[in-house]
DNA sequence: CGTAGGTTTGACTGATCTCAAGTTTGGTGG
DNA sequence: CCACCAAACTTGAGATCAGTCAAACCTACG
């Protein structure tokens, strides 16, 4: 089970070296982590709210999306994550997770000790570091968030979300930000905006005639990257991960 | 400067007590912080987005709001802070605030150096143990806000802020949750629920005639909590500082 | 006693939701 | 390779919650 040598966590380990420097030992310790790998298909839920486990879960590569749930039913997205995320950090410090994750396309998980983790942040100083960074980032989109969708309007929100899921995928090194594909459907993108799928739909109609946009299937290119960037209000600092 | 012996650091103590078990050199460590006192009056601004500084900023007595701005005017408040919060545990690990804090009544504050800090962490595990709590939860309460501001009506938002900063006021050891003096104004009300200040008057006010709450000038006096909890869609679990 | 900030009220507007029906897409089995 | 199915996406019409604008009223404080 001992994933020595191998690259298997190639993602997560290139996360870490972004967030802070690591030397030999740091890596080494990292890729000695204890983990079981699992393939699992969409919609497989990997952390459920509220609920204990001995392990932290991974995310290694695909999709997956953080969620609360309302009383009367109404869901709401509070995150994407992509391959190298750690999906559920808190385990290592607090009882229970307060929200759930889900994956939205197949996706391949470590299932890694949680006392491992512990040992791991405590031994390994530049480790913990570059996990605080994370949480403190994790913490800034989500307040980003908040905001987002406080106060704007159907169609920034939409641009908003757009514009950070191409920086996040590009400063994760998943290729450029002007053409990719979107993992979502539009009713998840209703879900992370506070909106009904129906009225995104007609808000990406918008942006596309605007010629700010163009879709084809889950394919989008950003044909005028400046314009989205001001249609969604949206400056990258907060995702910005200089060190103090 | 240095502020030994005294019991200036009462509440921000008493915070780290809840979230960890200290022992007596983590005390010391903690009262031996050196800090300049500062009294300023409502409105002041504490922590500006995107500034460098060289100390973090604690809040001592008093009240305080985190919030960020849209370009078009918008004001989204994206938490209220009291008394023994820390106010920008971010300075230690990024370069700078991705959001401002200010004061909304007049407060006693202490600036702490950030290395000071820094060293702190790294010298007492239970210390930073406390404060990678904080701040998950923290980051807890942020999601529970996408949630209340994206997902739920106007009259819940309301009643779940109430129930919140009841719970949290508590949990601090201010008084009781039943009956306390508000902070902040309803356009602060509607900053931090996406709403307009007219608009929480008016669920303010169908709330009182619910017989749920009652109010006369800041004194808020919640007279049926189960039911103020139920229309707000409140469980205080997220706020849950159980150790792993 | 005047003033500024905060609260309350009223009338009207509008963004977003709801409900309900199509249409397209992608995957699957024959 | 085609037929079919479920999921995702579109479209339309009507309903509603919350916003806007504007004025009046409190009330704490200097």
């Amino acid at each position: 089970m001992a994933a020595d040598g191998e690259d298997i966590f190639g993602r997560a380990m290139r996360k870490l070296e972004r967030l802070a420097s690591l030397d030999e030992t740091d890596r080494r310790a990292v890729r000695s982590l204890q983990a079981r790998i699992e393939f699992v298909p969409a919609s497989t839920l990997l952390v459920t709210e509220g609920s204990r486990a001995t392990y932290c879960t991974l995310l290694l590569d695909g999709h997956a999306c953080r969620y609360k749930e309302t009383r009367m039913g109404g869901r709401q997205i509070l995150a994407f994550c992509m391959g190298g995320d750690l999906l559920d950090v808190q385990r290592v410090f607090l009882a229970r997770p307060d929200h759930a994750v889900q994956t939205i396309s197949p996706a391949t998980i470590a299932r890694v000790p949680t006392v491992a983790l512990r040992t791991l942040m405590a031994e390994r100083p530049r480790v913990a570091e570059a996990l605080w960074r994370d949480t403190l980032i994790e913490t800034a989109v989500a307040r980003e968030w908040v905001l987002n969708v406080g106060r704007r309007t159907a169609t920034a929100r939409i641009a908003h979300l757009l514009c950070e899921f191409a920086a996040r995928r590009e400063a994760a090194g998943f290729g450029p930000p002007e053409r990719f594909e979107l993992p979502m459907t539009q009713e998840q993108i209703g879900d992370a905006t506070g909106l009904t799928s129906v009225h995104v739909n007609r808000k990406f109609q918008d942006l596309d005639s605007m010629g700010v946009i163009a879709r084809s299937r889950r394919e989008l290119r950003i044909l005028n990257w400046p314009r989205l960037k001001r249609i969604g209000d949206f400056d990258a600092a907060y995702l910005d991960s200089a060190a103090a």
